[in-house]
This record gives structure tokens, sequence and C-alpha cells, in this order.
DNA sequence: AGCACGCCGACT
DNA sequence: GTCGGCGTGCTC
């Protein structure tokens, strides 16, 4: 009988591929394709799994063979390009490929039922765009604007631009049009085409996305992120697979998307963390789409106000092509002004000093909004008890518990365990337990005490816990039924607010003394970004000024200089030299065995053996640490550096490396992660 | 990761 | 006597 074997990725941690048999029974029936699913018996089970390649012959012994159950054929099958871009995910950061494929792929396609995939491609093969709207008149560009958008549509060849611009330079503007023109280009030539346009957090930009619909009312735009329901991820998967979608617009696992005739590629907020996948498949979405780019040959902008620093270092010696938006955009638009009040000379009562509180108050005389950013949830990190020295420590984390007023609750915000508010001391029965440090609750409390007229409003993770109820809060600081806005890191993102006059930034100095050597370019980046919330538009009616204000008991700190002079490539250029002094990123590359065990010994012991397993020239190991948080859930956590000069040799000791480290089959677990963000 | 097999402890 | 704990072995 005749046969071919196909190759399968299957979604297993399985270090292989899978060979199965495919009988031809029929001659004339066509024979299945790489990147079409297939169902094939595993083990004891049945599963989905891609065809990556197709065989006439095996190693696998023929009693290990198993047949193929069948073909899902009413799914285009994916390119091999596309496969060739898992392939180097999986290879890049050391997973086997079917982590890669499959879960890159919508959950239906994989379901062992077709029914919810053959009710998608039904509903998208009808879909067509909006249409109904006429596209709105363009906003007119200025003369930076205009250069960026002809250099980044002059050739259709790969190349990697980096748009430098501050927050309301109208970087978007430049992406709608370059897109525009890249649709147009393609139009005429009756090429078809699709732009990818990646956005760290999509519900935190629905302004983005919007504008996008609006604007391009003839083509259909795809959105793609992990709260899309799956019913509604099938179908804007297969727009896109499809070709239909001439848009996608998308988080970081939109990089993985299947886009048959993509010409052009936007990340916008290149430098946000949020880029960077943290469990299973610890991918860069920024730089997979840069590949992306190299390999289908077609252009790249990556844009921020403060890009990261490996972007700026690569646009420094020419990698990238730096485009630069020195204006904001709306003529009377200004940057805010940024000051620091030192907690040293104005002491603080409850987090909060009285030029602060001042300057809060004169924006509620002349109605116009403030903005807090304390990035601490809750209402105070840790309680104690004054008599016998107790405190909130939780029994499975090195963490304390959170003391949340709202619900009465000690919260640990590393393993969830949640306990009520002892009503004494565990250890002595005093009854006066004390909270210490602030959260945004606290401070929240805080304002209302000084200010019981004034609306105020917290945005954070627990006051936005349902869903639908962040995007409420924002409409409600929009429509000015908000005064005071306090909020997390959840307030910093996307939204731009009219009547915005203050930020205060209540005290963001722990960031200053971190281990980790990106601390201080993420709080860069976080002070810029929640700055630019302030004066966006044009000076107010009243004729204020915005401000900016950090409260810090290191004015002087050349961080907190740079920002004030709005002053990044200062900023940047500093401390480019601090890492290449100091070896490290992106002067050097990075991987990080981390382990997990009941003991730490056991975690430690483990790191010290993948340490003295393989030898290499050009890789240098650190020694094995805890972690900061070095007990979560119950689970004691270490972790083993290494560095190398050579992203090649780094590479190529890590395949090694990992089959070695596989063979152990050591009980403790452990996770390698290539191009760490936190260290 | 699943899933099954297998070998010991406390229950209707 | 059996339910269930998790060690270990296997998946083309």
């Amino acid at each position: 009988m005749d046969y071919r074997i196909l190759r399968i990725a299957l979604d297993t941690p399985l270090d292989s591929e899978f060979d199965y048999r495919w009988i031809v029974s029929d001659k004339n029936a066509a024979l299945p394709q790489p990147g079409q699913f297939v169902l094939v018996p595993f083990g004891r089970r049945e599963i989905v799994g891609c065809i990556l390649s197709i065989h006439d012959s095996t190693d696998v012994p023929s009693d290990k063979l198993r047949d193929v159950i069948a073909v899902r054929s009413q799914l285009s099958p994916l390119s091999t390009t596309w496969i060739a871009l898992c392939r180097f995910a999986a290879d890049y950061y050391q997973r086997p490929i079917g982590e890669v494929v499959l879960p890159a792929c919508p959950k239906n396609l994989r379901a062992l039922k077709t029914t919810a995939l053959d009710k998608a491609l039904k509903k998208t093969a009808l879909q067509l765009p909006d249409a109904s709207a006429q596209a709105p008149p363009k906003p007119h560009l200025n003369q930076e604007q205009q250069f960026a958008v002809e250099t980044l549509t002059a050739s259709q060849e790969f190349s990697t631009s980096l748009l430098f611009g501050v927050t309301g330079s109208g970087k978007t503007e430049v992406y709608l049009h370059a897109a525009e023109r890249i649709l147009k280009q393609a139009a005429e030539q009756a090429m078809p085409a699709q732009i990818l346009i990646l956005v760290p957090e999509i519900n935190l930009t629905p302004q983005l996305e919007q504008n996008v619909r609006t604007r391009f009312p003839h083509v259909i735009v795809a959105t793609l992120h992990s709260q899309l329901a799956e019913g509604e991820r099938t179908q804007q998967w297969l727009l896109a697979h499809q070709g239909q979608a001439a848009i996608v617009l998308g988080t970081r696992l939109a990089v993985l998307a299947s886009l048959p005739h993509l010409k052009f590629i936007v990340i916008d907020e290149e430098h946000d963390p949020s880029y960077k996948q943290q469990e299973g498949l610890r991918y860069s979405a920024r730089d997979l789409a840069i590949w992306r780019a190299h390999q289908l040959n077609i252009p790249i902008v990556l844009g921020s106000a403060t890009p990261s620093i490996e972007s700026w270092q690569a646009a420094a010696v020419g990698r990238y092509k730096k485009l630069e938006l020195k204006q904001r955009a709306a003529s009377n638009a200004v940057l805010p002004k940024v000051g620091v009040i030192d907690m040293e000379r104005n002491k603080a009562q409850q987090g909060l000093t009285a030029p602060l509180i001042e300057a809060i108050r004169s924006r509620l005389e002349k109605e116009e909004q403030s903005l807090l950013f304390l990035n601490r949830r809750g209402y105070a990190p840790v309680i104690h008890c004054d008599a016998c020295g107790w405190i909130s420590q939780c029994r499975r984390c090195t963490a304390f518990m959170v003391f949340h007023k709202p619900d009465r609750k000690l919260r640990c915000h590393h393993c969830s365990a949640e306990q009520r508010i002892p009503s004494a001391c565990p250890t002595c029965g005093n009854t006066d337990l004390q909270p210490l440090g602030r959260g945004t609750q606290r401070v929240e409390e805080q304002l209302q005490e000084l200010f019981p007229q004034a609306r105020i409003l917290r945005i954070d993770a627990d006051s936005t816990r349902k869903k639908g109820s962040a995007q409420a809060a924002f409409d409600a600081v929009h429509r000015g039924d908000v005064d005071i806005l306090l909020g997390t890191q959840m307030v910093a993102k996307g939204h731009d607010f009219q009547r915005l006059t203050l930020v205060g930034v209540i005290n963001p100095d722990t960031a200053l003394f971190s281990q980790d050597y990106r601390a201080s370019e993420r709080l860069f980046a976080q002070l810029m970004q929640v700055a630019g919330r302030a004066g966006r538009a044009a000076k107010t009616e009243t004729g204020n000024e915005s401000v900016v204000l950090i409260q810090t008991r290191y004015p002087t700190h050349p961080l907190y200089q740079a920002v004030l002079k709005h002053d990044y490539p200062g900023f940047a250029l500093a401390t480019l030299s601090d890492r290449q002094s100091a070896g490290l990123p992106p002067f050097a590359y990075q991987a990080l065995l981390r382990a997990e065990a009941k003991e730490l010994k056991l975690a430690i012991e483990f790191l010290e053996n993948a340490k003295n397993l393989l030898a290499h020239e050009q890789i240098s190991f650190n020694d094995p640490v805890p972690l900061t948080v070095m007990r979560v859930a119950g689970l004691e956590r270490a972790q083993l550096l290494l560095e190398s000069q050579s992203r090649a040799q780094l590479q190529s000791f890590l395949k090694t490396w990992m089959q070695s480290l596989r063979a152990l089959k050591s009980r403790v677990r452990w996770t390698l992660e290539v191009d760490p963000l936190d260290i």
C-alpha cells in the first residue's frame, strides 16, 4: 500500500516533531499539505496537530508509527513562511515547535470537533468592510511627520525605523498615513496587502482602534487580543489568515497571526514591557516582528517617546533609521512643565506634600482636573503591631499581605491568598494594629478628607475588576465628572484628558535603587508617559499651563533632572554608558534559568549542577541566587544568569545546554528565558 | 503536559 | 476489602 509520512507539530513539551502515516487510498485525491491541521492519535488520546512537512520515509520504527485520523481541509493551509516564523521563534526561545505553532492559533482550530470552526468560517465568508461611513478628512501633517511618512514608504524593502516623538507629537498620524499609502500603492499594482499594527494593551487604547476603523472604512480591520471570546477570536484570526483584513490591530499575540499579504508592520510604544510574554513561550513580540519584517523583506516602524535602550542604541549605530518628531503636532499644544518637590524640605502628611495639595486646590478652584499617580494598589502594603512587632507576612510567600480597606481584607499580591483583618494581633492580642506605608486607597481617603467637595475617582486593578468598569471610569473622566483622578500605571497609558492640567507623582523613588538594572529605564518611561497625560490639549481657557509635580527625596537625581528637561536622549546616553561599562545589554546578551522547588536548597542545587554541566569560553555564568520574592505559593525559587558578548554563541550554547538539562530528568521545575526583561 | 499504571495507607 | 495519594513511564 502507498503511503506518505507527515511530520507533525503537537502541543506537548516533548522537544520533537512526530511522524505519522498517511495512506494514499485514492491516487487522484489531493495529498495533505504542510500547514494543514490534522487529527491524530497520541498516546491514549486524540489531539490536533499541524503538518510541518511531508516525507517518503522515516527513521521511526514501523511498530511505533500510527495513522493520521483526519485532515482538516476546510481551512486553507498555513504558509510555509509562517511555519518558518514559528520555527525561528521555537529555536530562538528554546521551545518545541509544537508549543509555538498550536498556541498561536485559536483554540477552535485545535478542537476535536469542528463545529465552532465551521461556524466561524461561514461568518467570515460573508464579512464586508464597514464602508457605510465616508472617510473623514485627514489631519494635515507637519513637515516632520511628512518626512517620516515619506521615509517609511519610500521603499517596500526591509528596513527598521525608530519613530521618536514625545506624547502628542502625532506618531499615530504617521502610522495611519504610511499605512494608507502602502495600501494605495498595493492597490495600484493590483496586489493584495495587509498591515500589522501592534499596541501594548488594546483595552487601554480604544481610541486608536476607533481611529483606525473610521479612517479606513473601506477595508476590513481585524483586532486580535487575549480578551476576545473564543468565537470572536476565531473569526478575527480567520479574517487575517484568509487575507480579507487589510489591517490587523492587536497585542503581542498578533505578531504570530497568519498574514499572507503582510506588507508593513507598526509597533506602537515599542518600549512597553507588555510586548514581552511572561509565560510559556517567553517571546518579545517586538523582536519577532522585526524578524518577520526581515523574513518578508518589508519595512517596519517602532514608535515611542521613550524608546527601549536597545532600540535607541540600534538607531545610534545606524542599524535602525531614526525619525524624529520634535514638536507636539497640534500647534497650540505645549509640553507640560515638570517640577520636583523635595520631600526633605516639604514633609508629606499621608503621602501628600503642601505644594502638591496647593496645586490640586488651585485646579479645583478653576474646575480643572488633576491626576495623581501612585504605582501601589491597596490601602497599605503591610500592617503591623507596635507592641510586639508582628507584621502581616504571607504564610506561603516571601511577601507582606496588603491591607485592602474596602473589603477589610489582607491580600497577598503574589499568591492571591486572602484573610480577614485580624481584630487583634495574632501573637500578643494588641487590638491596635497599624497600617504602614500607603497605596492608592489610602491616598484616596486622604484626598477625601482634604477636599470633601471634590469628585475623586480611583482607577486601579481593584476598582476595575468588573468587565467594562475601566472603560466606564475613563468615560467619566472624559465627561468631566471627575475632579481628581488617582491611580496606578493603568492611568498612565493611552488616554488624553482634555481638562487635565496637573499630574502629581506621589513618590517613585524606590525604582531608583532597584536590583533590576532596567528599573530606571522603566521609571523614566512611566514618568514621561504619565506626564504626557497633561497638557495634550491647548492651554485651557483660564490660560493655565499644564504642570507635572514629582514628589521625591532625591530631587537632584539625574533621572529626575532628565525628566525635568524632557531629555530622553540625555537619559539614554547616560544609561548606555553605564550599561557599556557594566557589560550589560545591549552590549551583552543574557539568558536566565529559573528553578522552583519545595526547598530553596533543591533549586540552588539544580542550578549549581546546571552551571557545571557544560563549559563554554564565551559564556559567563553568575552564581545561582534566590529571587527577590523567594517563596511564592509555597514554592521556593532561584535563578542563574548567563551572559555572552555574542548572540550567536549564546544561541548555540543554549541549544546543547537545554538538551543536557532535559537529560538530567531533575525533580525540580525549571524554565529558561532568553533575553529576560526582569532580573 | 496529559494520562495510565502501580504500589501503599485509612475508610464505608 | 476499595478509594485515592503521587512516583514513574510513555507519547510518532
